[in-house]
DNA sequence: AGCACGCCGACT
DNA sequence: GTCGGCGTGCTC
């Protein structure tokens, strides 16, 4: 008698396959099998075994490539999980549980993962809030190191870069056990590391390395967690901090959320009890806020500035001012026609650096030739307009030729002042080396239309803060708006006022958000559709908003539109949307769901 | 997802 | 008449 395999295949079914094989076979759950489907051979993942099954001719798997199970059953548990929270099928979420090496019919000695008995663990969910690194590792060592007495433990970091520096550190204290799981390494040494890392283990890794925890993990610390980059921007879209919440509930494993200020989903979970916080901060210092004058609004360098350069040179501060704008110009346009140039691909603006004449597309990053004479009237010459860093730097030379002025990149001993863009916060692992900060660009910020700008721009200021030893210079047109009352109390009221905010008008982290955005190559077509979904949306859900253009409109040659669902923030308006995605299909428009 | 099949309008 | 775009159904 044969016995029927459920197996995941690599393709966006919402089902498993079932295939026949003989029953003297040694098949398990997680184990990697060569199948035929439709024709083709393809590597599927064995999700589950049943008796029976209601197709009626089945294949049989045509060769089984794991001696060992690659994923236990308890991954599949998770991928089981993730599909029900998120809008895509268990098999997309086993596919990224497995290194990218094991993709492809390879065969592979993979050591056996252990489970080993836990016996009286204690549960905790904590936040660990410090200025630096540093200061937040050192409340949190002493659970690492009572973790691997056991069994795993599992740091996730938000950049590459991150996680080299900090594993300088850790590895002082931990100099044995690290493994590290990044997508810079290549697929071979990926899969060496993770193999390694199925026991006894303290893994280093970013985002998606919560995908690869081993069966023995005891505990997961997510650090700086309040870091966009762990939401991922592509299909399928995920955040981090819901995984490794899910992760840690269905191995009954502590979760360590550590970072300078919480997102506020965790002060939502702090405030209620679910979650306790540790505070390892040192005082917090203030930040001074220019309000500007109303009048010179285009102008960047103004008398505020000028006087705040001058005190820093005369008190031999070191002063960074940062814009975070790259390049020269921000935009090219006709001298004649007006035309603002684009790369013909996407419907965004060409930028240029200053050494180049060529010019860049900041979506696709084309890069295009630029022409001596417009190319649509042929009469008028290029000009550029608006202020990147470069050209803020040039600017800033003639209104100051006797000072040293350097990017961020070039800055040296000798440097007066530093122009630099976001960039500098990646060194926020590092002591602070200016004494004077000088942000200008804190309107721009603000003036995103998103909901989530006036916390995003908290967030970069206190950020900025941190980096300088002395004072940081907030410079704003908009003295008014509440985040400056805020800024400078205890950082708590700022976020009571945000949930406030964020509650009445059904956010997150109250509501639930669903972002539909569809797209093609053909404009009329896509709005058709994104039309007719609408209506289908409007029946089921009562708030239902858009279409909407995508920013940039146009992306890669294709257009976007998208359409915003507000529900409740549970798991049935989730099954709701995802069901209404599944059932709507139409040819050549292509969808993705996010949910905020 | 990828592919085959069938319908229909456009164009040599 | 035939080419191609698009909707529909199917894959164990």
């Amino acid at each position: 008698m044969d016995k029927i395999a459920k197996v995941a295949l690599p393709i966006a079914l919402g089902k498993e396959f079932d295939y026949l094989y003989p029953q003297d076979l040694r098949l398990t759950e997680g184990m990697r099998v060569l199948v035929d489907f439709n024709g083709k051979k393809v590597i599927g993942v064995v999700a589950g075994m049943v008796l029976t099954s209601t197709i009626k001719k089945l294949k049989s798997i045509i060769k089984v490539l794991d001696e060992e199970a690659v994923l236990s059953k308890e991954h599949i548990r998770l991928a089981r999980n993730l599909s029900e929270f998120y809008p895509y099928e268990p098999a997309e979420f086993i596919f990224m549980m497995l290194p990218a090496y094991l993709r492809k019919t390879r065969k592979a000695q993979i050591t056996a993962g252990i489970k080993e008995p836990v016996i009286g663990l204690k549960r905790e969910k904590l936040f660990v809030k410090g200025v630096s690194f540093p200061e937040r590792y050192n409340a949190w060592k002493i659970k690492v190191e009572e973790g691997l007495k056991t069994g795993s433990v599992l740091i996730c970091f938000p950049q590459i870069s991150y996680l080299l520096k900090a594993k300088e550190i850790l590895e002082r204290d931990f100099p044995a056990s690290i493994k590290v799981l990044h997508s810079r390494q290549r697929e071979k040494d990926f899969f060496l590391s993770w193999n390694e890392s199925r026991r006894r283990a303290l893994i280093l890794g970013v985002r998606a390395a919560v995908f690869h925890y081993p069966a023995d993990l005891r505990l997961v610390v997510v650090e700086q967690e309040n870091s966009p980059y762990y939401f991922q921007e592509e299909k399928p879209f995920y955040h981090l901090r819901d995984v490794a919440g899910m992760l840690c509930d269905l191995k009954k494993v502590s979760l360590v959320l550590s970072g300078d200020y919480p997102s506020l989903e965790a002060y939502r979970d702090i405030k209620e009890n679910k979650m306790k916080i540790e505070e390892a901060d040192s005082q917090e210092r203030e930040i001074n806020i220019m309000g500007l004058p109303d009048f010179n609004k285009n102008k960047i360098i103004g008398p505020v500035l000028t006087e705040v350069i001058r005190k820093a040179v005369q008190e031999k501060n070191k002063l960074v001012i940062i814009w975070n704008k790259k390049g020269f110009a921000r935009i090219i346009y006709c001298s004649d026609c007006g035309h603002i140039f684009t790369c013909g691909h996407c419907s965004g603006y060409l930028q240029t650096s200053l050494k180049e004449d060529e010019a860049s597309c900041p979506y696709c990053q084309r890069r295009v030739k630029l022409e001596s004479i417009c190319s649509y009237c042929r009469r008028g010459y290029l000009k550029r307009g608006g202020f990147g860093i470069e050209r803020l730097r040039e600017t800033l030379k003639k209104f100051f030729p006797e000072l040293c002025i350097d990017d961020w990149q070039n800055r040296s001993q000798k440097s007066q002042v530093v122009l630099a863009t976001a960039q500098v916060l990646s060194s926020l692992y590092e002591p602070p080396v200016f004494e004077t900060g000088c942000v200008l660009d804190t309107d721009h910020m603000l003036s995103r239309t998103d909901y989530e700008a006036t916390f995003d721009t908290f967030l970069y200021l206190k950020k900025l803060l941190a980096l300088f030893s002395r004072q940081l210079y907030v410079f704003t047109h908009n003295r008014k708006h509440y985040l400056f009352r805020y800024l400078n109390s205890k950082w708590k009221d700022f976020y009571e006022v945000e949930l406030g905010l964020r509650e009445k008008f059904g956010l997150a982290p109250f509501g639930l958000i669903a972002k539909i955005t569809l797209r093609s190559k053909s404009e009329n077509n896509l709005l058709k559709k994104t039309q007719e979904l609408y209506n289908i949306l409007a029946e089921k859900f009562t708030q239902v908003y858009g279409p909407f253009k995508e920013e940039p409109f146009k992306l890669r040659d294709k257009y976007r539109y998208s359409l915003v669902i507000k529900a409740e923030r549970n798991s049935c308006s989730r099954k709701a949307i995802k069901k209404e995605i599944v059932s709507f299909r139409a040819s050549s428009v292509k969808m993705a769901v996010t949910f905020r």
